[in-house]
DNA sequence: GCCGTTTTCGGCCCGACTGTTTTCAGTCG
């Protein structure tokens, strides 16, 4: 899906990386990086707007990126693209991403000492010459050999559960052992992405230097990178990347602000600041040399003239023009959730059987839960043929009549099968209270197709993890999404946020077309755990950067309304 | 290369840290 978007924010990120490589003018630079982010996250197809002339209309793309749009989309080509990367190794530009080693010095490396891969830069630290460049020397090469080291041990974005533990622990370490009061994790992660490079964390207190060396003290610190009164980076276990600020009270919610990001949405915020004569910087907001806010988040938007923006939203995608106007919804909360529409029990592959799961769901204050154990095609998973499926029922049957409060409703997770068609009869579907459906085989076999006839199934309310992709080890499936989402509209399908936090699958971008779109979304854990129960929070905040709102989520409504909301009963009250 | 309630030219966010320098460049966030 929007195959096109993604290839033309690759080719201008590309253009941008050679020209940092050549030291082009900084701002032109900047100019392609924001115009491959802004397609990157488009939620139109760039087809369609080059058709109809409304490129342009894009922020950051004027009348020349728009015309090399327009080439590149007529004849496959792109002229600039081709005369800045010619001179520049193909495989320079992955280099890019080693620590320490910036353009200027691979360039530097490229012209004087030949440098073209990996073992070139290694022939070079070893044999002394990198050091012997200008502006070099012995510890800078140090530095980028141990950025190489970083880089060569696969150096992949963590996912967001694993980078919330870390961030715990290392904040409960901290206030263990130093005299601090406030704290909090910042970066990707208080923004809640779905991965995250590296940790950051924001603390005050009075003696920097000493929380500091207490911090590069942590137990799992691998290697100190640096080191100073106010701000110091470490590497941990993993090879992941923390990095704590010390600032002044006074400073604290502007410095939260700035290091929650994102860059574009900081970026936003410093030029409104500036428009209205003042000056943001992590230190606070400056009226000339006095400080008219800082101490909290808050104020520093509100005297900007901005509504209060949630951190999930900052990623520059029309949030900031939306506080401008006050116009921020109410995004949905935790506390909206009533019910969990995907989970596993021990009939097929979870360890926790269906008593465990009510026990643990009803904590929540859930109103109901859906148990979508595999079909009997997933022999994987241990798939329910129609016998015990029907026996888990009579369980399910025996736990509702003590519950009063709370319901467990009968649901499965059936396979779209490889020849398209379902993995139960309708005579069983129709018995179901809620049904998902989802592909687990022949990913790459007529996919949109299969999901597009499933969804024609007048028993089948949602799609379980629409794109299939597993983040940082899988693609999704071969699938236009465009055309799922298009019938999931016309069908009333509703599709699934799979709160998984390695699926987290549909992700933001997409949740907030299936909003404009009007498509219900149904949050689910896909649990097999009692534990994974808790993934909701993963859920939720995916929601939230998608701009979801309560009424936009199917399991925020009672169960009765709920079940109203099915196909199937929609036809017949409409 | 983009953009406009000072502007169609001249800005473009701002600062910390490090290492190599003798006043600053490169990198990072």
């Amino acid at each position: 899906m929007d195959q096109k978007n993604k290839e033309l924010a690759k080719i201008f990120n590309r253009i941008a990386d050679a020209l940092e490589f050549q030291g082009a003018n900084v701002f032109k630079i900047i100019a392609y990086r924001k115009a491959a982010r802004v397609l990157d996250e488009l939620s139109q197809d760039v087809e369609v707007l080059s058709k109809t002339n409304k490129l342009s209309d894009l922020p950051g793309i004027g009348k020349a990126i728009a015309g090399k749009i327009n080439e590149y989309l007529t004849t496959g080509k792109m002229k600039k693209y081709e005369e800045v990367t010619k001179d520049i190794p193909g495989t320079l530009f992955d280099m890019l991403d080693i620590q320490n080693l910036g353009p200027k010095t691979l360039a530097l490396a490229h012209k004087k000492l030949r440098v073209k891969n990996l073992n070139d830069l290694k022939k070079a630290i070893k044999n002394g010459r990198l050091a012997k460049l200008p502006q070099m020397g012995e510890k800078k090469v140090e530095n980028i050999k141990q950025g190489l080291d970083l880089y060569e041990r696969a150096h992949e974005r963590l996912s967001i559960a694993v980078a919330q533990n870390v961030a715990r622990e290392i904040i409960e370490y901290l206030k263990k052992n130093t005299e601090i009061k406030d704290i909090s994790a910042a970066g990707s992660l208080r923004r809640w992405k779905e991965t995250v490079g590296d940790i950051d964390i924001l603390t005050t207190g009075k003696n920097g230097a000493e929380i500091i060396k207490i911090f590069t003290k942590f137990p799992m610190t691998e290697r100190v990178l640096a080191a100073g009164e106010t701000k110091s980076s470490i590497i941990v276990k993993g090879g992941i990347q923390v990095d704590l600020r010390i600032v002044k009270p006074k400073s604290y919610g502007a410095a939260l602000q700035y290091f929650t990001g994102s860059k574009a949405h900081n970026i936003k915020l410093r030029n409104i600041a500036k428009s209205k004569g003042l000056k943001l910087s992590e230190y606070g907001v400056f009226k000339g040399k006095k400080m008219v806010a800082g101490k909290t988040e808050k104020e520093v938007y509100k005297i900007l003239g901005l509504a209060y923006v949630p951190p999930e939203l900052r990623e520059d995608r029309g949030e900031v023009e939306l506080a401008l106007k006050n116009k921020i919804p109410k995004f949905i909360e935790m506390k909206d959730i009533k019910g969990d529409l995907h989970m596993h029990s021990t009939y097929s592959d979870s360890t926790a059987t269906i008593r465990q799961l009510t026990d643990f769901a009803w904590r929540f204050n859930y109103e109901y839960i859906l148990v979508t154990d595999h079909s009997q095609s997933a022999k994987y998973a241990h798939g329910l043929e129609p016998k015990r499926l029907y026996k888990q029922w009579k369980e399910i049957d025996k736990i509702n009549k003590r519950s009063k409060k709370s319901r467990v409703l009968k649901g499965v997770e059936v396979d779209i099968l490889k020849s398209g068609k379902l993995d139960y009869p309708d005579k069983i579907l129709k018995r179901c209270d809620v049904v998902v459906a989802a592909i687990h085989q022949g990913f790459t076999k007529n996919v949109t197709e299969r999901i597009c006839a499933a969804m024609d199934n007048p028993y089948v309310d949602i799609i379980a993890h629409p794109t299939g992709r597993l983040i940082s080890q899988r693609e999704g499936y071969a699938i236009n999404l465009h055309k799922v989402m298009e019938h999931a509209a016309q069908t009333g399908t509703w599709l699934e946020l799979n709160a998984y936090p390695d699926r987290l699958d549909l992700n933001d971008v997409y949740l907030k077309i299936a909003k404009e779109m009007d498509i219900k979304i149904s949050i689910g854990t896909d649990a097999h755990s009692i534990g994974a129960l808790l993934w909701m929070k993963f859920g939720v905040a995916q929601a939230r950067r998608g701009w979801l709102e309560a009424k936009n989520v199917v399991n925020t409504y009672s169960l009765k309304k709920l079940q109203t909301m099915r196909k199937i009963n929609k036809n017949r009250i409409e």
